[in-house]
RNA sequence: GGGCGCGUAGCUCAGGGGUUAGAGCACUCGCCUGAUAAGCGAGAGGUCGGUGGUUCGAUUCCACCCGCGCCCA
């Protein structure tokens, strides 16, 4: 009698009462019917099952409920695991990527839920942005800037508010369907007016930190649009076109100063004459060499290595002296032009050092004109230098260049040209073919230009970024310090503004009188409401712009607070989600408190320059805090050639149809099982068969397993109980108890390992996990335990109810443990086993109930590769597994613990004795096998010796546990004894080469004929299944057989009925009836026909 | 040009200073089966990208080179 132990632990399923023994082979007491099992479909449709199991999710609101029964709060600490969904932009359909993403951010907070956390999962929508804008100017025909302001703010951004939500249904589609729960309803969007004012309040807090400032940004602009382009842009494939342009050396008369040979001239080349007016410096390599020429009377400074290219202009010169460009830096010089000759006092025309001058193009000095090339801005920022930017939003020179005032830049450059030519300080005029970008809406060329744009000071706490950093778990873990790490320590001021429309606006207002200079920054709508009268219930634009006051510090009151144009970058949206999306500190600031940071964040690689980064600037800057403490990034997803899936191209299967073909759970753990965790791409077939295989070793066992035990459970009346004795008593007594008790020891292992693997956010090495145990279950302890299952009512039926319920105990837990991973089979399987409402309620399977016996589990999987190599023998003989031998012998330096598995090994390989040796002779010759790794080490140049004297069976055994070679004595541990198998003997090693299986492969007459028995059951059984008998019908057999065979068979006949369920065996008597089939018995044709009795 | 990742069987990928480098798929051959042929096993298939170096020993560590991807400039 076994002892039985109430369930413990909170997570142990509650038992129905155990009642032993069981006496009546139905199994079932007269007060408590039977209740079957549902059929489990042996060719299940799983998208089908899918699609059921979602419904059922849907109706009874499993997910909701799911959060709702954990506890946010457990002995006064939060309880819940906090994950943040990274806004997805809506305005396109979903790709395998976000699926992966999807996948992810649904196991993860599945596991965790199992674990006892409460896991909120929001969704979110990010609204806003360029994006959006675009696709907007498209579909109602606009085109930039200028367009959209004919057209009306007001109407494009109310077209841009319905656009980017044109394919949520899709979204929801998508990301319902392939299983991934989160709150649709209660979602966030980066538009809601709550979101805004969180984003405001955010602004607010980094102007009052003092991070917030206004300055330039050389950006490229098109004035045909009237608007700077993002990079994206002008990246797009054709916006670079061949073009002709000038390109002008230029002379800079240097001031002079004590030890010039005279006058001194410094060359300068440029493509865009038209910056000229505009050059406030020059720029030399401090590292590079420059010569001072005479030419006539003229001295010139250019760089040595340009002297062969100017050979013409400079013939007859003459080197005076050659220096490095570090001398020349400090110098200063005269405006080429007078327009803003007043900026000298603030610096201005001065030869400054610059790392990017180079000596390929030009005469390696750099004209710069700060207001008009991004080089040319930061050096002279740097070097506090003005910046100048003559140049209106269309283009045109302003009244400050009075000359060209009103002239398009470019075409300006012939009269530039012609005023520098006629003052004599052009050297040379030429003409280049050169690749330029141009504006992919106009196809006029871009220019670059300097335009007003607000920063975050990133580069003033990107320190403090890089320390809070080495807190974050980022896998995969070279993404620390590499790309993310390498993009923190590089981190530049953030420009945050856009001049754009459809977005959060700047909260910003101006005086726009610069008399009367004031600055106003907003972090509220009180604050607005304060200040103009009205509380906004919308802050996009054109209604904020419209909120326009007097200036206070304006005695003339005429001045007005304007608000600035711009509005924000949507990345500042998204890395302020966290707070945001509780619309923090206006609600919810105890709630926010407590989520922060998140727990677990995943994207995909490239947001470690998006959302992952700008999460960790706003949490740095705001709350001097890591936004998140595990951060998954994984890889892209690509086709079978490393080709960028493409729409155009269809290069992919249909995410929908592998959907209905192969499932939600077959994907998930093709994707997720793949490298793309790991931060690796994946290249997928367009054809599938990536997931059809997921589906057929990781879905397909479980399944069969299933479908097995309710097939004979329903047969025999049973329902499965949880096993519940403690793990050190659980039977052991006899084969079936060892079996048993390794099963359920090794799915204790299982969970063991999930937990650790899904612990350590090891995603692939959790499914990984999972083939070896379907194996053990199906191929080893389901096949070898077929009798018990089908045993009749004169077989011992505690035997019985314990293969069931060990059976049923490894589905349960199993189904339990692979939840997150496979959500929707374990789900059924679950539901029909248990009839509870949902394995994604349940706890984590508490494994304290299941037997920990790693001895048992190692000397059990030790047996199956045994038998393993007594099968290989077989086949290498061609001796059917069917055909019965005489003998095996096991030989094993620690033979002994096989002796409780001789029978079950006999069993397997259908032989009649066993022989259990430590005696090597017997098969040949012992081997040493030197443990190199441990050896190595200690004896260092010697190994040479050791491993070439082992290899040659130089060695001695010192009887006392340790062996000499080559002078060296090696202990326990640093060696293993291996066997030699002799020639010609009928074996195979195992255990890597410790232990060998010996067949004994003399047949004589009697095990033939205990063959031919064997092989004709199962040609009856095989004609049974073609017939479509059921397992239980008992049937009549008739058959035709030579004489040979029907020998065997009346020696076996008793063993040939009972197996077959026959009431009757009648052999070569003529009269075959009913299905009658020719069947071929190992080489020998043979009639068989059976009946229904 | 710089950074990060990668290069291992026909394909997709593990692995890792140690004798004989693994898995799945595909291929060939075979086998069990009163759940599962979408099962199980065996075989064949590899100068571990190249060249040098460190070492008793390198596919593994180091350097350089070649090739691929991503990012930055």
């Amino acid at each position: 009698m076994l002892r039985r132990l109430p369930p413990s632990g909170p997570s142990s399923v509650p038992d129905p009462p155990v009642s032993l023994p069981v006496q009546d082979a139905a199994m079932t007491t007269p007060s408590e019917p039977f209740r079957p099992y549902p059929a489990a479909e042996p060719n299940p449709d799983f998208p089908r099952i899918e699609e059921e199991v979602q419904e059922t999710w849907k109706r009874e609101r499993i997910f909701a409920e799911s959060v709702d029964f954990r506890p946010a709060d457990a002995q006064g600490r939060s309880n819940e695991y906090v994950f943040y969904d990274g806004p997805p932009f809506a305005n396109g359909l979903p790709h395998y990527g976000h699926l992966v993403t999807g996948f992810v951010k649904d196991l993860v907070p599945r596991y965790q839920t199992m674990r006892g956390h409460k896991v909120q999962r929001r969704f979110g929508w990010d609204c806003h942005g360029l994006p959006a804008e675009l696709q907007s100017e498209k579909e109602l025909g606009v085109s930039g800037r200028h367009d959209i302001l004919a057209y009306g703010i007001d109407k494009f951004n109310e077209h841009c508010k319905v656009s980017v939500l044109r394919f949520t249904h899709e979204w929801e589609y998508y990301v319902t369907r392939q299983g991934r729960w989160v709150d649709f309803q209660n979602d966030y969007k980066t538009m809601d007016l709550s979101f805004m004012e969180s984003v405001m309040w955010a602004f607010k807090q980094l102007w009052d930190k003092g991070l917030v400032y206004e300055g330039y940004r050389v950006v490229p602009y098109s004035w045909a649009v009237q608007s700077p382009l993002s990079n994206f842009e002008t990246r797009l494939d054709n916006s670079y076109r061949e073009r002709q342009d000038p390109a002008l050396t230029v002379k800079f008369r240097l001031d002079p100063r004590d030890g010039d040979p005279g006058p001194v001239d410094m060359l300068a080349w440029t493509t865009t004459p038209w910056t000229l007016p505009s050059n406030l410096a020059l720029a030399v390599g401090p590292e590079i060499d420059y010569a001072l020429v005479r030419l006539g009377d003229s001295h010139l400074i250019l760089a040595e290595a340009a002297l062969g290219k100017y050979a013409k202009e400079l013939e007859g010169h003459e080197v005076v002296r050659t220096l490095k460009g570090a001398e020349l830096a400090g110098r200063t010089y005269q405006p080429l032009f007078p327009f803003f000759a007043d900026k000298a006092k603030e610096g201005a025309f001065r030869v400054l050092a610059a790392d990017f001058v180079a000596t390929g193009d030009g005469v390696g000095i750099v004209h710069m004109a700060p207001g008009f090339g991004e080089d040319d801005l930061n050096t002279c920022v740097a070097n506090d230098i003005p910046v100048v930017v003559p140049v209106d939003v269309a283009g045109k020179f302003t009244s400050e260049v009075p000359p060209y005032e009103g002239v398009n830049v470019i075409e300006a450059n012939p009269q530039v040209i012609k005023d520098l030519k006629a003052r004599g300080v052009v050297l040379r005029h030429e003409t280049i073919v050169h690749n330029y970008p141009h504006c992919w809406r106009t196809d006029t060329p871009l220019i670059y230009k300097a335009v007003n744009s607000w920063y975050v000071e990133v580069s003033r706490f990107k320190d403090r970024m890089v320390e809070l950093n080495k807190q974050i778990n980022w896998i995969p873990g070279h993404v620390k310090d590499g790309l993310f790490g390498n993009w923190l320590e590089n981190a530049r001021d953030w420009n945050i503004s856009r001049n754009r429309f459809w977005g959060a606006p700047i909260p910003v207002w101006k005086s726009d009188d610069p008399r009367y200079p004031r600055l106003d920054v907003y972090g509220s709508l009180e604050e607005i409401e304060r200040d103009f009268g009205v509380k906004p219930a919308d802050l996009h634009r054109p209604g904020i712009d419209q909120l326009v006051r007097p200036n206070p510090d304006d005695p003339t009151g005429k001045s007005m607070m304007r608000r600035v144009e711009d509005v924000l970058d949507c990345w500042f949206e998204s890395g302020s989600m966290p707070f945001a999306q509780l619309h923090y500190p206006f609600e919810n600031k105890a709630r926010f408190e407590q989520n922060f940071p998140a727990d677990f964040i995943v994207e995909y690689v490239a947001q470690t320059r998006g959302w992952f980064y700008t999460l960790m600037v706003l949490s740095t800057a705001l709350f001097d805090s890591i936004p998140f403490k595990n951060v998954i990034c994984h890889g892209v997803v690509l086709d079978e050639h490393k080709q960028k899936l493409s729409k155009r191209l269809r290069n992919y299967p249909d995410p929908q149809e592998v959907l209905n073909t192969q499932g939600a759970d077959a994907l998930r753990w093709y994707l997720v099982s793949s490298p793309l965790m790991v931060g690796g791409d994946l290249a997928m077939p367009k054809d599938a068969r990536g997931i059809a295989q997921a589906l057929r070793q990781g879905v397909l066992p479980l399944w069969n397993a299933y479908s097995f035990f309710t097939l004979y459970a329903n047969i025999d009346g049973i329902r499965g109980r949880m096993r519940t004795e403690s793990a050190e008593t659980a039977s052991t007594r006899d084969q079936a108890g060892v079996l048993d008790r390794y099963i359920l020891a090794k799915t204790r292992e299982l969970v063991e390992g999930l937990a650790e693997r899904l612990d350590a956010y090891d995603l692939p090495g959790a499914y990984a996990l999972v083939p070896g145990y379907y194996d053990a279950l199906n191929n080893w302890y389901i096949r070898l335990c077929r009798p018990r299952f089908w045993r009749g009512a004169e077989g011992d039926a505690q035997d019985k109810r314990n293969a069931y319920d060990t059976l049923y105990t490894c589905l349960v837990t199993v189904a339990k443990a692979l939840a997150p991973l496979l959500p929707h089979v374990t789900e059924r399987i679950h539901a029909a086993l248990t009839g509870e409402k949902s394995v994604h309620l349940a706890d984590w399977p508490d494994v304290s109930a299941l037997p920990s016996d790693h001895t048992l589990v190692a000397e059990m999987d030790l047996v199956r590769e045994i038998c393993a190599a007594g099968l290989s023998i077989r086949e290498s003989k061609k001796l059917r597994t069917r055909l019965p031998l005489r003998e095996v012998t096991i030989i094993h330096p620690d033979a002994g613990f096989l002796d409780p598995y001789l029978g079950l090994i006999k069993q397997e390989l259908n032989v009649k004795g066993s022989t259990l040796t430590t005696d090597i002779a017997k098969a040949g010759t012992r081997q040493l096998a030197v443990n190199a790794a441990i050896v190595g080490p200690k004896v260092g140049p010697a190994m040479k010796a050791v491993m070439a004297a082992s290899k040659q069976g130089q060695w001695t055994d010192r009887g006392d546990g340790t062996v000499e070679v080559a002078g060296q004595i090696l202990g326990p541990g640093e060696f293993d004894i291996r066997i030699q198998t002799r020639e010609g003997l009928s074996a195979a090693r195992f255990a890597a080469g410790k232990g060998v299986v010996v067949l004994d492969t003399q047949v004589d007459a009697e095990l033939e004929k205990e063959g031919w028995a064997r092989d004709f059951v199962r040609a009856v059984q095989q004609t049974r299944k073609d017939a479509g008998f059921q397992v239980t019908d008992r049937i009549r057999i008739a058959a035709t057989v030579p004489a040979e065979v029907a020998e065997a068979l009346a020696a076996h006949a008793e063993t040939v009925k009972r197996e077959t369920l026959a009431v009757e065996l009648a052999v070569n008597d003529g009269g075959l009836t009913g299905a009658c089939t020719q069947v071929d018995l190992s080489g020998t044709s043979i009639q068989l026909a059976i009946t229904k009795a």
